[in-house]
DNA sequence: CGGCCCCTTGAACTACATCAACGGGGGTGG
DNA sequence: CCACCCCCGTTGATGTAGTTCAAGGGGCCG
């Protein structure tokens, strides 16, 4: 039960059966929680274990000097967080908890025994870790060559996809647990910057954000806008 | 004898033992060249077999209207450029020739028989899989948060690494197949600009770049003004 | 010999950063 | 329970890194 998350975002991709549904059940030893601000893994650390996302939100990020700090990736519900740990053994990042986080843990040795002995539930994770890679590629084209007001528009579109998938979004509309200057890291934006571009986006009737609700008004445009395209996201299943 | 570019590169992470390295032989069925300039792998298609470069250098890169070109990622001989397309299935960004190319193909069906067989092996290309993810998060923290001069440093400290870990860069050089308007779409500048900070970093000492090929002239330097750390390339053998 | 990349330079422009300041709300300590 | 304070969103003014436009020259290939 603890793992239900992780499944639901693993049946985007392919079906699970029952018995790979049992494994990762009992593969997720244990939970737990952190409280909003503090890391769930750190830099340079060599992880035994594997976390995945329950409920909050999570950011792997790095910081440079003079303090400048770059969010790589926003984690939702039922992201496996750090599954890479577990063939690239050292972490060249940290995770940190946006909003207080539930994880679910999952030692290394678990996820050995399933690279193992069970060739389809690897390969599913193994999309897991190519699908994160296409996000970075996406999040590339984006901070690299589109607009302030571009950018943070696919950032929306692809954000409501994610938690749509994991039922956590509906009629255009989703919790976004974020300050303004933490989309500022993410986006590679100032904090300063980034709310003239909300006011943009709100006064161009493409959005509204009021606490932490998100709600998209107008999802084709806000496409448009964005040259926004979910391929990338591979949001369908397939037999893997 | 075909592998032995990609063999290479996956004994940076761990070791390969003979039957593997057999395997890995009969999987790559056959060879193809490709001329500078053309598509290896393009938007939109469904491959049935993945490539790994045996000679020349390709980038992975996605357009957006308007015309502007981002390069996501660049690939020498030894990489496996198209790896993921085997779990992902539709491929979200095209891969070109920068230089004419000679690549070896791995039928997916191939490497499912590797997945169903092989979990060692299935592990190490997976950590190929992971490290490409980890190279595109350091791209979004060099283009977000860092200085024109500091990333394109940067790019070349990783370059450097990559190349040498596959034989191709001894004493600070390397071949460098790039024009400069092409390193404007990998690094997210204008030609212009590229050429400027180019220029900079020759005044400074730090590299020289006639014709193909870059000399690396003060390598402590470069590291620390591109505040380069090599973690995230995972060049060391570890048992995974 | 001609044409076309590719590198280079100059000048003008702009998207975004930086600096500074203020108000409101929510949590905390007195 | 109240007061304070800090975080967060917001706004204005100014600064600058990088873009865009334009043009010339050199080398290589057909």
């Amino acid at each position: 039960m603890l793992a239900a998350a992780l499944i639901r975002k693993l049946e985007k991709f392919d079906r699970i059966s029952d018995a790979e549904r049992q494994l990762l059940e009992r593969a997720a030893v244990r939970q737990r929680t952190v409280a909003k601000g503090e890391d769930l893994v750190q830099e340079g650390s060599r992880p035994s274990e594997s976390l995945f996302l329950i409920t909050g939100f999570a950011a792997r990020y790095s910081l440079l000097r003079k303090g400048k700090r770059q969010i790589t990736a926003l984690h939702v519900p039922g992201d496996f967080v750090d599954l890479h740990s577990f063939l690239v053994k050292k972490m060249d990042h940290s995770v940190m908890a946006i909003t207080a986080c539930t994880v679910g843990i999952v030692p290394h040795d678990a996820l050995r025994a399933i690279s193992e002995t069970q060739p389809h539930l690897t390969r599913v994770l193994g999309v897991n870790i190519a699908v994160d890679a296409a996000i970075h590629r996406q999040w590339i084209v984006s901070i690299g060559r589109q607009s302030a007001l571009e950018h943070t528009a696919h950032l929306f579109c692809e954000l409501f996809l994610r938690l749509q998938a994991v039922g956590l979004a509906e009629d255009y509309s989703f919790k976004l647990p974020l300050t303004q200057a933490e989309l500022g890291d993410t986006l590679g934006l100032s904090t300063v910057h980034v709310n003239r571009v909300i006011q943009e986006m709100r006064a161009q009737g493409l959005i509204t954000w009021r606490g932490e609700t998100v709600v998209i008004e107008d999802w084709p445009r806000l496409q448009q806008i964005a040259e926004f395209d979910p391929t990338f996201l591979s949001l369908e299943v397939e037999p893997r």
